[in-house]
DNA sequence: GATTATCGTTATGCAATCATAATGCAAGTT
DNA sequence: AACTTGCATTATGATTGCATAACGATAATC
């Protein structure tokens, strides 16, 4: 009696029937990043294992998969909760954002081979076309796949995987404070930073690397920074249940 | 009325009879770290669970979260294995520990308090003393232990979770290599250095935690890149059967 | 005699059930 | 009226059992 994949609203996307947790975990890591669940909302097991039409096992095997991202909170015999966005430490996140940033654009200058340099400048016109229209999560995915690629090029398994945690776990900050706050202006700035980081890249030139990438994140640092100033607790919309409960963890 | 820990056998160690699977963990990643379980030895889930004394259901999240940290691989249907041990990209980890290693030193110039650096300094101590005997686990112990608490005091979370990352990975290498190869006097060296390197902390002196930390690593970098132009295939003990898994996966 | 196909064994992936800790409500007491 | 105590509810943590995919061995064939 096999039920046909659940077929549910779900992810049904190209998981070739694979294990279930993995599907699970990619769909609710994707509705995480993206705020299409509220940051410290309730993830009940049962109601999620009736959602994905599969039992609980497979369920809490997603689920402890996301909390060592950090990407959901796992309290002891209590329901688990979808991590709470905070901003309190964006300096620390963009200080190893940086770090990381720097690090990886300057192995991918030293170690790129060509054809790595044709799929970067691939994915370098598709942000291009993203950034003459509105700011938008297109943007941010363009923006993120252009990353990801540039860190296959630089060819270090650690990095990459700190450097793809990092990118990621900032995505929340990016559609909640980025999209709403930047203006067009910076971001045709960014496409001509972009366009010099693989400049860069093409010409081997770590330096320039190094001073392009630490220039794009001085930006968006300066971007972030902007929407911390003013009231911050307006866009999160956490309802009050979890307020206190975020405040006691 | 609470209820004693109930302490079913095994590993009742320390942990107050917490979620099974953590102390599951906990167990199983200080024998893949110490070099207690082979690297691509097979991790039978029922044998686990006979050894616990508990059910396979909390081994499973015990692997999965290994697995999560690459300490681990999960094949499908599979038995899974301890992660093979390979000195292939020993450079990139190198690379990725030196980032890591600066920034935090650098942030533990800045942010340190003055309870922190009497903790550092005990811990420095306790160090000194290991130096002056024999290569041991336990000076890498006492190592480990001083290190980490430079990165509790740097206070970054993020940058705190990917240095301890890397610092357990490098265990076995370490354990491997370091321990048969260094000798006396490079430990005496290692002695001075971090005695430097606390001392600069203390100052405050950013580029001076910088230049030690990154004298630091270069001597370690020496020895163990010693231990990689002879065979290297001696020490690993890779039972054949997993040689070819190895080189499949 | 070597290769291939088939079958039995084994361990994983999942489902369903049992046990326990935490929460919320209600009742009783001071 | 406010606080405490106890109980029922609920969801987690764990156990058990079942179906399926992979591995090993045997046997059959060329």
């Amino acid at each position: 009696m096999r039920k046909l994949a659940g077929g549910f609203g779900e992810a049904s996307g190209a998981n070739r029937k694979r294990r279930g947790s993995l599907s699970v975990y990619e769909s609710l890591r994707e509705d995480i990043l993206w705020l299409r669940m509220t940051p410290g909302a309730a993830l009940d097991e049962m109601a999620l294992a009736k959602r994905f039409g599969i039992s609980r096992t497979p369920i809490r095997e997603a689920l402890l998969m996301l909390a060592s991202e950090d990407l959901v909170q796992l309290l002891p015999n209590r329901t688990s909760v979808v991590a709470p966005h905070s901003m309190d430490n964006l300096g620390e996140y963009l200080d190893v954002h940086l770090v990381l940033s720097r690090s990886v654009a300057r192995s991918a200058a030293l170690r790129r081979t060509s054809s790595d340099l044709e799929a970067i400048r691939a994915l370098e016109r598709a942000f291009q076309i993203q950034t003459s229209k509105d700011v938008s999560e297109d943007l941010l995915r363009a923006d993120l796949s252009l990353r990801r690629r540039i860190s296959d090029a630089a060819r270090n398994p650690f990095l990459d995987k700190f450097y793809r945690l990092i990118l990621d776990y900032g995505i929340r900050a990016k559609v909640l404070h980025y999209i709403p706050n930047a203006s067009a202006s910076e971001f045709l700035d960014a496409a001509e930073l972009a366009s010099a980081l693989v400049d860069a890249i093409k010409a081997r030139d770590e330096e320039e690397c190094d001073r392009v990438v630490t220039t794009m994140l001085g930006r968006e640092r300066r971007i972030l920074s902007r929407c911390l100033e003013p009231r911050f607790g307006d866009e999160l919309r956490l309802p009050p249940p979890f307020t206190e409960k975020c405040a006691a963890a």
